[in-house]
DNA sequence: TTCTGCGATGTAAGCGCTTACAGCCAGGAG
DNA sequence: CTCCTGGCTGTAAGCGCTTACATCGCAGAA
């Protein structure tokens, strides 16, 4: 007679429990959430009851009556390469910890962000949006309606929390570790990038230090596959640079791969830097010179903020920056023994 | 005590729509979803009234009304490497099509999950849960409950539908490959495994053609790194073996690490294979043989049984298992020029 | 003209839960 | 012996929505 416990439709209710561990319904919520007090013995037969029925209360009667979904959402824009994976995995350690579900939203190759994006923020108490992933007026509605948001990798933004990892200071690190190398012409590879998102803000970085030396130079996205088709004609054609600053490690790699093929030797021939140090990039050959951005922290942080902002009641619109850490390994240039 | 917000984030409710539009909230109900006639003037003057509160349903209401919550979950252990990632990407994209969100859990590291998972059960239609992320007697209770269930990898159980890659036979052709090249003495790395699950399977396939000239080896994780930890003793000590079968890409691509570290040349000194054909496997160098598994149409199948399941009242309890193909590259051994 | 049929709309009953409030029943104080 | 107090429990009012059913007009049929 056991008919499902773990979902609205055609679930055991309270009311079942309740006449089975013969009391009503508010005392078997009491002993369930333990609010209020409840006899010892009573509290024994309520929860024999639960036991018997494999009752679990439905979710959105609770929510309904708590006025709260006990749950927070998450938009990006894939989940292919590890950086959006790796700040997932923070933001779900964290959301899960503080006793709210994750609910994920990916927008690539995606049609109705809009509507999808609504029907999302409808079910969440707080929403975490990765910058570019979803249109501008999208995320002015959200703000708008007072749902608690948590903008990540994107430029500061009124009415909003935003997080994000620095960008320009590590852009010029890199680059002025480039030229230390005695290199001189240099491209930047990853466009096409947004005014303000993470990329734009590395190029700048970039240029802001090898001006004129240095030539921006497209990709299709942000994966080995483009990176290495990219490298191909970059690094095949006349007049090819002596150091390629990548705006992701995946693009990185990719490069490495297409200078392999191409009988260069990187960093001999040529240099490669990219950015994130995912785990590919140690493991590389050569390792990957890179920038570390703290991704799950990222997303535990988005977290964090999120739940603040939750209970909080939207007094907190921050603005955080996390840092970032150039990390020199051999495709940048060759180094004294010894050095690391 | 009187709550601040009457009502779940987002505020605004039906009823407000109702009296801006001067109408009954059946009627905004029903101008909204389309369901019951409403006349063309009504149905505009609910748009606007709609569009000028930002009204979206509040999603609780909605599910506690119609009697389901439109939203699937989804159990992994983690979301580090490529694979549980590729197979979330298309249970996602599968069941955002299908109308319903995508909620997640990882068990990793976590301590409740028992507690976790009843939570997550209470809150979807249907669930996916991959084998061996959650105690058997939990999954026996959620069959018992009658939730519409898939389980991944997951030998088939009888009361919950379940969908794998086909293993064995896959596991079969890469031992028969490997000693087609003349390797005699084997090593498979990715122990310690669950009976019946993914890599037992491959390992019962591979023991099947190489009898005694296999032998079994620990790896802690399933990453580059504990396959590279593992191949070190592996491959540093006497009696080397001259294939290493890898239960999993990764776990192999740490293997061609150590052997590089060693001065060892893959394939020439020792031969390695991996499983999944995860992206890197056709990047690394040399080219990763392995056994290309249909990672993503393996989550969008799930989530298509899982649709099935729901609203077909749980009659189909399929087992279904999808080909995997074997994917020869140059890590296995010399192959004649022009083969493949 | 009266009646019928049907499109358009409103009314109200839940969906499963939480919780303010009221009631009840000891036992101790006065 | 009465009154009060405080612990325990029940009653019932929502939470925001969907939808069966009732109602109301109005057009076309008789």
């Amino acid at each position: 007679m056991d008919g499902r416990d773990a979902s609205v439709p055609g679930g055991v209710t309270i009311y079942e429990v309740a006449r089975r561990a013969g009391v009503s319904i508010a005392t078997v919520s009491r002993a369930l959430r333990g609010t209020g007090p409840v006899a010892g013995a009573t509290r024994e037969k309520v929860l024999r009851a639960v036991e018997e029925l494999r009752f679990t209360p439905s979710r959105a009667g609770v929510s309904l009556a708590e006025g709260r979904h006990a749950a927070n959402g998450i938009v990006f824009p894939n989940l292919s390469g590890p950086y959006f994976a790796e700040v997932l995995i923070g933001y779900e350690e964290v959301t899960s910890e503080l006793g709210r579900s994750v609910i994920i939203l990916s927008t690539k190759d995606r049609g109705p962000v809009r509507e999808l994006v609504r029907e999302l923020a409808g079910r969440v108490d707080g929403l975490a949006v990765f910058g570019s992933t979803v249109p501008g007026d999208v995320v002015d509605e959200l703000v708008a309606s007072r749902l608690p948001l948590v903008l990540i990798s994107h430029a500061p933004r009124p009415g909003a929390a935003t997080l994000r990892s620095e960008n320009a200071e590590a852009a010029r690190a890199v680059a002025t570790h480039l030229r230390g190398h005695g290199h001189r012409r240099f491209a930047f590879l990853g466009a096409p990038y947004a005014t303000g998102d993470d990329v734009d803000e590395r190029w700048q970085g970039v240029r802001a230090v090898l001006g004129d030396a240095v030539e921006p130079v497209a990709t299709a996205e942000y994966t080995v596959e483009s990176g290495y088709q990219a490298a191909l004609a970059l690094l095949g054609g006349a007049g090819r640079p002596e150091a390629v600053i990548c705006s992701d490690d995946e693009v990185a790699l990719g490069v490495i791969l297409a200078a392999e093929r191409l009988g260069l030797s990187v960093p001999h021939d040529v240099a490669v830097t990219g950015w994130d140090d995912i785990m590919a990039a140690r493991h590389a050959r050569p390792g990957l010179t890179t920038v570390r951005q703290p991704m799950r922290e990222l997303g535990a942080q988005a977290a964090r903020a999120l739940d603040r902002l939750i209970d909080g009641a939207g007094l907190e619109r921050s603005h955080r920056t996390l840092g970032t850490e150039l990390i020199v390994r051999d495709s940048c240039g060759p180094h004294p023994p010894g050095g690391h």
